[in-house]
DNA sequence: GTCTATAATTAGATAGAC
DNA sequence: GTCTATCTAATTATAGAC
């Protein structure tokens, strides 16, 4: 027996699924209410229900991806060995979150670019608290790093680390090669994880 | 005394570079023609008498930003030095390029990430001769690497030198370091080209 | 060549039936 | 809770005056 509570939660999933690809595939403006209805299987109304706005849509769908991020980087405090092996393993970790999750970094470029308010309530809210512990990692791991060239090492790590995932389309027919096979992530993991820990 | 044909030719180049700035900043559905006419100074009607519809505006700014590319990198094989000096130059002028420039990430990024037209256009007409001057250079300097990894490295490279600067505003608010700034180009410059040619 | 006026379409948001 | 119908505004593209 389905509550309507239970109901409830089951439809704004699905809207929030949808809306999570269509403002990775599409933008934010690209991606209209209507389209992102009917790819859940309901209506646009249903939209203005769930969500007050199509900005507060964009923001739970904002919210989902990184509570994702989050919850996937957390292990990799927890790893055994070396610093050096650990730092490996962190960056493998999230080589892997990049190519399971390509709308991180697409929702990272599309709102970094500009300085309206939704990149501004991503940064703090969101991407503040990861930064913070990514400074943390990079203290304990690699310790002998200059503190100025803090910015120039994540963003760089980022770039590298998800950029192929995000535009697996092109990178297919620029190539002829395929990111999000299994070998070719493990093959970006490694290459990735030994650029940045020789 | 100024012609119809120079006439022609300057609003043109002013409806581009308009165009250039506002897909870059905002997408292509994000970007209305008549926000791009209003930042050039004209009047909407001129963009379909210059052009014939916003897809071939948007292709007359992608033209631009490649070919200002495709000049920017030939000068790196005048290089002179060892084959390890070479490459670490090539790969600072590509970091210049990228700060001087971020519009081509963002484009890179906005098309590479669906399948549509506009990435297949900007795939065959422009990113492929690019490519494959790539895998030359590449083949030159650093003759030892395995040809499987050549994507791997292609897109590592491309985020690591392009996504700071692509996204600004955000790593200003983020990490309260301005990546515009001419230092911060040079070290982004030297950090990037050491970890790709160590 | 450049502009104004407008047609046709689509957008986000609202109101109300069920 | 979900859906249909509709409102207002903004979009691209066109037609025609100057």
């Amino acid at each position: 027996m389905t509550t309507r509570a239970q109901q409830y939660e089951a439809t704004r999933r699905r809207i929030v699924d949808a809306a999570v690809g269509a403002f990775s595939e599409l933008g934010f403006y690209g991606a209209s209410t209507r389209a992102i209805a009917a790819r859940a299987g309901a209506n646009q109304g249903l939209i203005t229900y769930h969500f007050r706005s199509k900005d507060e849509l964009w923001k739970a769908a904002a919210e989902q991806i990184f509570s994702q991020l989050a919850s996937a980087l957390r292990p990799a405090l927890d790893e055994t060995g070396g610093a050096r092996e650990q730092a490996r393993e962190a960056i493998r970790r999230y080589v892997r979150f990049a190519a399971a999750h390509p709308e991180l970094f697409r929702f990272m470029v599309e709102e970094g670019k500009g300085g309206d308010d939704r990149m501004q309530w991503l940064v703090d809210t969101h991407m503040k608290p990861l930064y913070l512990g990514f400074q943390q990692l990079q203290g304990e791991y690699l310790p002998d790093t200059d503190p100025a060239l803090m910015p120039h090492v994540h963003y760089a790590l980022a770039g590298a680390a998800s950029l192929i995932f995000a535009v697996a389309p092109e990178c297919i027919r620029l190539t002829g090669m395929d990111p999000t096979k299994r070998k070719a992530i493990d093959a970006h993991a490694e290459f990735v994880s030994r650029l940045f820990v020789p």
